[in-house]
DNA sequence: ACCTCCAGATTGTTATGACCAATTCGAAGA
DNA sequence: TCTTCGAATTGGTCATAACAATCTGGAGGT
């Protein structure tokens, strides 16, 4: 038997990387509960607080890092370390990374799109209130005057979504839907023309911002969905024609 | 007037912490579509890299920890650091921190849950292969055989649900169905009690199943739906005798 | 010939100290 | 009272060193 070569096989490798850091960051985050900090708080200094917890700077630095990363915190250079304020937000920076890794399509992106945004769209329905209601009516006027403006249009676009999502009242929701919805921003940013006509496009938000006024659940959800299957073709159409200019470009 | 003040006033906040970090970020990436790394590949000894970068060892460990906290990267202590292999997650850990911080309700929690797990079975039910079925047959059959031992029963059932994620056919889907379902798991492993009935749990993934199988996604919709309903009830109440639990306690 | 074991090389981890850059805030001066 | 300037505070970067885990390859035994 080959029992000898067994022993030799590695049990499990616990992936101690980090170690410390994740230390850190359970302690940093027990500091925030113990002293209730609230978002906007500034933490201790860097100097002071490895000295609390009786580690190096670089290995505090790592841990602040972390969750710098994952968006708790942010430093300002001369002025602190503070708590992030507003809304509660996931970076969409590991998602476009993840993505673009293992190559995942933006078909399939879209598709997660349109599921999270239409349970939110009748969530909506059901449990918008009146601020959220006119928030989304603004950003409508706001489309309709930037017709002519692509990028304009698609700033409104965004937060007409954005204001859906959070009057859905779920802000684990509001939070995966953004996260989702930035990465295909960022996307799309880049590659929107103006050939579009953005007149059919406000035409579907208003139909979704009126299924939510009328506390209709199955209906907004309705238009949501169709409304992103079709912006979804718009951005296929926007990234054909994208590569076919590049391809053009590459020729001249 | 006091236009005076306004000069004071600060333009905009452009949060240029971590501008260096982000950069090595950036560069690290082009280094890894320029040298085309698969997962599991490693990349260069730190101390090769921070010359090759033209920065510090320092730096670069902050840009490197950045993309490891994203879980893109991997570090083992005297041997390198690698692309992570294996399917595509992201760190529960920030939505954790996130839903901490800001005091995101767990019914919150499994409404979303609910909103993603029952897009993915639909389109499981659509696209569902040979392979994927087997491994949800096999969890259910392993859930049979853990019937009296909550912690093991546990455990099928989020691989179950973690099978039918993947059945979809949508990485980025069961990525987010990955990192929500995480968040719930890690709290109710630790409050899972054996008073439960986990026949009734088991009989409602069978006819997850058996709709996937069949081919019939409204099917698969309205059973997963029914079936996170009922598991947050359970989970309430498991959080209900908890919270008395250590009640309890404390008069002792 | 094959396996085992050990020592050196490789590589990530942590620590120390110093200096730079941005910000803040109060005191001096108009 | 307001402006201005400089010192103190604080995060950002760097250089160096020592440490720990891992890997590699050869010596020695079976």
């Amino acid at each position: 038997m080959t029992n000898s070569k067994i022993t030799r096989l590695k049990i499990i490798k616990p992936v101690r990387s980090g170690q410390s850091t994740e230390q850190v960051v359970e302690r940093v985050y027990e500091l925030i509960k113990q002293e209730d900090l609230k978002p906007g708080d500034r933490l201790p200094p860097e100097r002071e607080l490895s000295k609390q917890l009786g580690i190096s700077r670089p290995s505090l630095r790592a841990g602040l890092g972390s969750l710098i990363s994952m968006g708790v915190l942010q430093s300002r250079q001369g002025s602190g370390t503070f708590l992030v304020d507003g809304p509660p937000a996931l970076d969409s920076e590991p998602l476009r990374l993840l993505a673009q890794l293992h190559g995942f399509s933006f078909d399939h992106m879209f598709e997660t799109r349109s599921i999270l945004e239409v349970g939110a769209a009748g969530l909506a329905a059901e449990r918008a209130e009146g601020e959220q209601l006119a928030t989304m009516s603004e950003e409508i006027a706001e489309m309709f005057g930037s017709l002519n403006d692509p990028q304009q249009f698609l700033v409104h676009d965004v937060a007409f979504h954005r204001a859906v999502a959070s009057a859905s009242g779920n802000p684990t929701l509001a939070t995966l839907v953004e996260m989702v919805s930035t990465v295909l921003y960022e996307r799309r940013r880049d590659t929107i023309a103006r050939a579009h006509d953005f007149n059919e496009a406000v035409e579907w938000h208003r139909r979704i911002y009126r299924a939510i006024r009328a506390r209709k659940p199955e209906e907004a959800r309705e238009a949501m969905r169709e409304h992103i299957m079709r912006a979804q073709r718009a951005f296929a159409l926007e990234e054909r024609q994208q590569a076919s200019r590049d391809q053009r470009e590459h020729k001249v």
